[in-house]
DNA sequence: TGTATAATTAGCTAAATAACTAAGTATTAT
DNA sequence: ATAATACTTAGTTATTTAGCTAATTATACA
């Protein structure tokens, strides 16, 4: 019942839910385009896929510097629960607007997104 | 989005859980049975209860000074949470003492219980 | 080798929540 | 009518949690 809980719990947070529905579109997506989709701190959005990864519900792959985070698709317990959440999300609003950010997010490579977001200008000579 | 959240905000509580995983052996309790199951106050109780109705998990009926929940199977966006649910109830230990205490706890009558509960002999005579 | 950088961890604060006791409400029984 | 009773609501306290800033870790680059 604990796995269950901790499925729960780490759904239960709207910018937890939120990334869930970017990576149903997204398929991949690194630590500072989920920072750029919440709008947080990158210890927050760092915490939250700590929370995610916790509960067996997504997977996270270090590269370098990188970190990208992608569904945990392997979990046969998990798929009608995925479900579930698909459906939801495709009648959501609030997904429907992430998405339209995430199309802004995704044009810029990573490397340029980081540039912007520590304050620099994101592709010099544009 | 909000019905997502509050429908896994209700359920990411042990002792709501446990409720639900009752009910879904026993189809209806009341709420001195679910007092017992849990062993909490009735306030305590009632409040998780609340938590259910209001999330549309659970349905309530009153029958004069007694309150009866059963699960709500009239909401179809619930059906596949339903299942993946009671999958996962077949598997928890925790549900399992459960059930063995829910046996005992709807032996006697609700009226018997809840003498038991305020402290009186359950069925004077045995 | 030292510096910059992407992400994480530690430590803090404010808000949410689960538990309790006590008071209140609605219904039944005497 | 009065008392008892099944449940709910109000109010309090302790715990959890989401957010932040600051410090740390691990990697890349000059």
């Amino acid at each position: 019942m604990d796995l269950m809980i901790s499925t729960f719990k780490a759904l239960s947070d709207r910018n937890r839910l939120r990334v869930f529905g970017a990576l149903f579109e997204y398929d991949e997506l690194c630590a500072c385009q989920i920072i750029e989709l919440l709008q947080v701190t990158g210890a927050t959005a760092s915490r939250h896929m700590g929370v995610l990864v916790a509960a067996g519900l997504v997977k996270s792959k270090k590269d370098g510097r990188w970190v990208y985070y992608r569904l945990n698709r392997s979990n046969e317990n998990l798929t009608g629960m995925f479900q579930w959440l698909k459906a939801g999300f495709n009648a959501s609003i609030d997904i429907e607007k992430d998405s339209i950010a995430l199309k802004e997010i995704t044009l810029v490579s990573p490397v340029d997104l980081c540039r912007k977001q520590r304050g620099e200008e994101c592709c010099p000579g544009k």
